[in-house]
DNA sequence: AAGTCTCGTAACTACAAAAGTTACATGAAA
DNA sequence: TTTCATGTAACTTTTGTAGTTACGAGACTT
């Protein structure tokens, strides 16, 4: 299957909208993700719809974070992108009649259960708060390696 | 395509070929799987490049398992499919140069390397007797109340 | 009021991967 | 030699993400 990358390219949109101060443009966030302007209006939408981002038109308008960094999860995020499909590998019929197949859809089924269970919790653990600490501590760390670099110049 | 069943319906066709004592033709497995024949074919090629079934031309021909119900894991049929895909969240830029997608990549890869474990884990618990045995409970189970049934009526 | 900016959206194309289908060659058994 | 069954190539269908073009609808600026 193809890839999916609108969480991570929601999140990275998200963190820079953070770091901004004011309104950014789809044009600004498609340049930042490397794509397309209405791709970043379409992806948008669904957070705007969840209340994670509100947008406004004209002059000084573009997209707004609604809410606190420590207040939304990645569970959120997944959710307002209209949950996309995590576990691509599906039975073939979901209830059969066959009792062979019934077999093999419990393991599955059982199985594919809890890697999503797992990765819900995680999502839900993270906050985009943790991503933005993460992203200050780089920073530190790039600019203490770039200072070093020059001294050592 | 959204969905890909192929783990699934291979390991519905395992079952009955080692149900079935002799060869199994392309075309029954296809009536099994309600499918067609040349898909098959196409996805048993790998399993039996991977020693996992053997098949035969001609009169009296079709698919064998090669290997018993215990010794195969989910894990040996998904890696004899190729290994596909099963976490199709990907970043957007796999080393992108931007620390705001770095932090982004960095939780996302540690959450689904953690999911990928534990999927890998479980296939590899799994084998092929494990699910055997289970529908045999299932076919005991379906005897049983077809029997409580006509007894009843 | 005119002009410019920016979102909102529809419609289309490009691309990828699974699955379905047709056609035919290859080899084995009756 | 006929029939059966796999082996494979080539093409179509389906579904979903992503990219692109085009244009409408507000909102701010001058």
């Amino acid at each position: 299957m193809k890839h999916d990358s609108r969480l991570s390219a929601t999140l990275h949109a998200l963190l820079h909208m953070a770091d901004h101060g004011k309104p950014m443009t789809s044009d600004q966030l498609a340049m930042c993700l490397r794509t397309n302007p209405v791709v970043v209006r379409r992806t948008m939408a669904g957070l705007r719809e969840a209340g994670l981002v509100t947008s406004e038109r004209g002059h000084g308008g573009g997209w707004t974070l609604a809410r606190d960094l420590a207040s939304v999860s990645l569970r959120d995020i997944h959710l307002a992108l209209g949950e996309p499909v995590l576990l691509p590998l599906s039975p073939a019929t979901e209830s059969p009649g066959c009792l062979v197949e019934q077999a093999v859809n419990h393991a599955l089924d059982d199985t594919f259960r809890e890697a999503q269970a797992l990765l819900f919790e995680r999502f839900g653990q993270i906050r985009l708060s943790d991503l933005a600490a993460d992203f200050s501590r780089r920073m530190a760390d790039h600019a203490q390696h770039a200072k070093g670099n020059h001294d050592a110049a």
